[in-house]
DNA sequence: TCCCGTGAGGTAAGCGCTTTCCTAGACCGT
DNA sequence: ACGGTCTAGGAAAGCGCTTACCTCACGGGA
């Protein structure tokens, strides 16, 4: 047991061949190869416990197959939908998918893809959201154009600075159907907790938002906008802030599932009624009380769709897929009789 | 915009250098470099774009610096919270974690274990639950230990066949306490859902079970052991059969809060007070309602621990850290009068 | 003046593999 | 029997980096 791997020249030795021969015999070579050899280096290799060293291989076939992909955080259960899209694709390819949580750092993200691009993945998939601050958007601009240019594939999803292959969820509809939702059902007083500002994630569905307040004529002033930061927790404080603040709010539009969920949480003890609308429609959303009305987006599908862009070959335009957002009605939001 | 990528030697050559001391200047070694030298070569690296092949830094520093993990499905919150304690600790000590997802298929298992070798990692964390089958935790066994051959740490969450360094829940004690917990409120006709018979955890959570039926004097038959996945839609089939099947049943154990969610969604309607104990206490246990009475596990922590363990030089003894489970009280389980 | 120590930089030997040639038999037809 | 065509297998050239070792020039002490 010294610490040491066996190699192909070991296994070649063993086998009393040469290194070329081992090699294309487990790698399944075209070349034909006498059986007696092949059984001999076979066994090499079960005794020797040979692994072939990934780095090596890489290095000689000069040939990408990795993928990488890079999220806010993969146990948010809104990416952990997401990967499981981007990793269903990429298995079904037979590639290897790197997966790295930004938390939401620029700096972070930045520093993945360099180590993306360091590790030759065939292509990157950035499913965060994007940022709105022009200069961090463009230094991740940069970087990822310094990998395209050495033929690198890039797929985005959301609204990033990268210009390139995306999928586009319709977060501005979204955001729209949520609150045309609220207003619809005669909730004219609504607040909103919306998710980090820097994010363009929380500034589409805000239009959205914003854009139903006017095509309902009702007054949405900045103050009854509440930014917290896409947790339950950031929901459950944002919602005690609007139950100190507002009490003619009737109801909530939180911009994530998580935090219509603390919202629900605050409100449980609050002793006051309050719809609370959700957005992205998340697997517990039908499990809290009153289940959760919310705005669907078919999460795996957009992972699926991007890493499908991403595995493509680059097309001579930049490829955009939209995907529509959809309206769930459940127990949450009610009609506000006056 | 060829699709190629600068070496180091364009690098060098464009600095008018040689590679050693391109290589030394951009690695920051400590071998003095003057200081002119070094601004053309971190000149030509910005105009280049140059990003190093980690691949061929792999292969030419043999030092592994990655460090590989498999879980069943990062995407399951039990699953996130432990990846989430792991990625912590590999990230602190400037590691790359590579995650890999098992889907609970042992020979996927098997496919990354090698996959990780090949990639050279340092260490391998397994977190997902042992198998029962002697067969398939031999094989995997082994090719661990030749993983181990090569100098690679491994550490592993839960039991086991692999003889090593372990953090290990306390599933036993937790089943214990589940059940206890239903008996000592009075029930004494009791179901349990568990998880797939082929794995450890469900079959310790479950012998933990039946040391409490035993303590309490209750029966347990076979029967009122139902078998799901571990997931809300296990859940929910295992709860309806149940109640088709056992009407004198007023309460069920579940061996994980997905499940028990399940149970809880399949009772909403059933018109018949069933008390739901769940284990793990995954964040959602408090926004369902009722919310969940569970079984605790620091997940977070079991995640750190078994990341500290792989990261450490290997023990002479195989070191086994054990934590505990606890009981959470919550309003899914009450009293039963009689 | 000579020698040696020292410091800055370059040379080149790998790291473990893949793959392109090359070689040397075996086999064929005439 | 002879040249020509295949064929299976090997030799060796990289892939892009790191680093041990070497060289060269300069300076200072004896």
């Amino acid at each position: 047991m010294s610490p040491v791997m066996a190699t192909l020249a070991d296994v070649a030795r063993h086998a009393g061949v040469s290194t070329a021969t081992a090699s294309r015999i487990i790698n399944g070579s075209p070349k034909p190869v006498a059986d007696a050899l092949r059984a001999r280096v076979l066994a090499a290799v079960a005794e020797l416990k040979y692994v072939p060293n990934a780095h090596a291989q890489m290095l000689a076939r000069s040939h990408r197959s990795a993928v990488g992909v890079i999220v806010h955080d993969v146990s948010d259960p809104y990416f952990a939908e997401i990967t499981r899209g981007l990793q269903r694709v990429a298995e079904a390819d037979g590639r290897l998918a790197i997966i790295c949580n930004s938390y939401r750092e620029p700096d972070r993200e930045l520093e993945y893809i360099d180590l993306l691009h360091a590790h030759q993945v065939a292509a990157i998939v950035i499913a965060g959201s994007g940022y709105l601050d022009a200069a961090t958007a463009a230094r991740l601009d940069d970087r990822l154009r310094a990998f395209e240019a050495t033929g690198g594939r890039i797929a985005v999803i959301g609204r990033h600075e990268h210009t390139g292959d995306a999928v586009m969820p319709d977060n501005e509809e979204g955001g729209f159907l949520a609150a045309e939702h609220l207003f619809s059902l005669g909730h004219s007083d609504i607040a909103v907790i919306a998710g980090p500002p820097a994010l363009t994630t929380t500034a589409d569905r805000l239009t959205g938002v914003r854009r139903a307040a006017r095509k309902y004529r009702r007054r949405l002033p900045k103050e009854r906008i509440v930014h917290a930061d896409f947790t339950r927790d950031g929901g459950v404080a944002a919602t005690e802030r609007i139950l100190a603040e507002f009490p003619s709010v009737t109801a909530i539009a939180a911009l994530n599932d998580s935090m219509a969920v603390g919202a629900l949480a605050a409100l449980r003890g609050a002793g006051r009624p309050v719809a609370v609308i959700g957005f992205d429609d998340m697997p517990i959303a039908r499990d809290v009380t009153p289940a959760l009305t919310s705005v669907r987006l078919p999460l795996t599908e957009l992972g699926e769709r991007a890493m499908r862009l991403a595995l493509s070959a680059a097309a001579d335009e930049p490829r955009v897929e939209h995907v529509a957002a959809e309206l769930v009605r459940r127990e949450s939001t009610w009609r506000l009789e006056d």
